[in-house]
DNA sequence: GTTTACCTTTACGTTAACGTAAACCTGGGT
DNA sequence: ACCCAGGTTTACGTTAACGTAAAGGTAAAC
């Protein structure tokens, strides 16, 4: 993937503001906001923002982020790894060590997701236990599962 | 696992405020603000708090959720979904739902770090290729990895 | 021409999760 | 007796990430 420019396809489309806020789910002063913070730069046609579709990409970036935790300005320093910049030897050594931290660090969310997922299946499973115990019928009340 | 009462066991040491501030390495501010929010009521001796082996893994649990990015309140919640409490059938089904619920939304964290976790392995890869384009031997100075 | 549906900027309000400071108690060591 | 390293409560301060008006510009539809 990793095209975050967009400038190679024929893809020319652009999308308002309100088109991306319905799309992710998310009100037009959150999209407002992240521009304020420099992690958007659409273009304008007079006064209105016109987005590209690498600005989507940049939106949906930042909403990654946030379902994982980051904070923006977390989402903001992924986001410019993606894209090095910087071609000086020592700037790049800073920028690998960088994402190799934060990959550590996405090494342990995996290990807490994963042991939260068991812990909760778990539950589960002790949950209906006891229901079919107590009210064997009721089972069929949730949806299809499992 | 799932003793989170740690009853059964003969574990019966106790740690002060600022023992499990150290393990954890978070303030005992933070601590007493968890206990504010009644998500760990430990007994006292005079005033002094004293924290039992069940009192501890409730607070691994709240560091857990709040590296994955859960708020407080989401955490209470999930540690309240591990034991059970409400034998009646209404509550089961409630609670069960609610235990799917949080295993999708787990599901789609899990499904957002692989994609930043290859995205960011794809930049690291590019930037060592840029790196020994510019300057084959500064990779040394690199911790051994990969 | 005026309502409707968008868009804009500016600015104050809000919530979560603590940080930080002040002022105090308390048991053990010298 | 006194200090010191721990503990305590109370309370105000802070930051992030928006929410929520207020007040207005613009273009198409009726």
């Amino acid at each position: 993937m990793s095209d975050i420019t967009g400038e190679a396809s024929a893809e020319s489309r652009t999308y308002s503001i309100s088109d991306l806020a319905r799309e992710f789910d998310v009100t037009t002063r959150a999209i407002r906001f992240y521009e304020d913070k420099g992690m958007i730069s659409p273009e304008r046609r007079g006064q209105t923002r016109i987005y590209t579709p690498a600005d989507r990409t940049k939106l949906k970036l930042i909403l990654r982020g946030k379902r994982l935790g980051l904070t923006l300005d977390e989402s903001r320093d992924i986001i410019e790894m993606y894209s090095p910049g910087e071609s000086n030897a020592e700037q790049l050594l800073k920028l690998i060590r960088k994402i190799r931290e934060r990959r550590d660090y996405l090494t342990q969310q995996m290990h807490d997701l994963e042991v939260m997922m068991v812990d909760l299946q778990e539950s589960e499973r002790r949950c209906l236990e006891t229901l079919r115990e107590v009210a064997p019928e009721a089972e069929a009340k949730l949806e299809p599962q499992d």
